[in-house]
DNA sequence: CTTTCATATGAATATCTGTTCATATATTAG
DNA sequence: CTAATATATGAACAGATATTCATATGAAAG
């Protein structure tokens, strides 16, 4: 009701746009959710989530495993781990890496049932 | 073990390796996958799916509630229709879109609940 | 049929993003 | 210390993508 007819939307249904109005999360939230699905939303990614399922791996067996170089694998590593989707165990030479919590497994299998169906 | 080590990875767990090699979904898969959270992976696409939530809305709603222009929304909904994220119901000159689908609100829930940890 | 409104589409542009290459850091061995 | 290995980082390039602008389609009204 404080939005005048200024605009060039002549076709608006006012009632369902403020209901949702009042419902919608602030923009920083959606903002945020956005980026978190980015993050899920690149191949090379989602290769490297679904191998640590279950074991942590280091680097390099990533690398072998997903046939990637070591050097695009530590990029997206670190974005990841920006990210908090992973988390990094140091053991000499080697770091480990593993899914950073439950979160992360559900939502890959809520895109895989997606996929599936 | 049919592996050689012909490569440049000295450093390879290979037990660890081939047991991840086992499980692995198929490099396609994966790959729809990546293309699924693609789609969610961008703040105009999130705020029309949370827009969406509860009640359909026809285009210019969806414009004048987020601030965007038609012809935004319009590019933005062909994609989440492409892939079925959204259906649309024509009504007139009116085009109402709503959600697909549960999983789509179960993914945006589940988001959203890594987002607010 | 012509006008108006609602939506869709195509092309162009600007931005973003993933990989590669070269190199740096760090840890262990000799 | 020096050499070798594992990982990380920075810059540059190439490819992808979201928005804008102009315009097309389609439906109802007059």
């Amino acid at each position: 009701m404080a939005e005048p007819e200024q605009c060039a939307y002549l076709c608006v249904h006012q009632e369902a746009v403020d209901q949702v109005l009042e419902d919608l999360p602030p923009d920083e939230h959606l903002y945020d959710l956005a980026e978190l699905f980015k993050i899920f939303g690149d191949t090379t990614r989602i290769k490297i989530l679904y191998a640590l399922r279950e074991n942590e791996l280091c680097v390099c067996d990533i690398a072998q495993l997903l046939s990637i170089t070591q050097t695009a694998v530590s990029h997206q590593l670190r974005v990841l781990k920006t990210n908090k989707l992973v988390r990094a165990r140091k053991d000499g030479k080697n770091v480990f890496y593993a899914l950073a919590d439950d979160h992360v497994h559900k939502i890959l299998a809520l895109g895989m049932e997606h996929i599936e169906e």
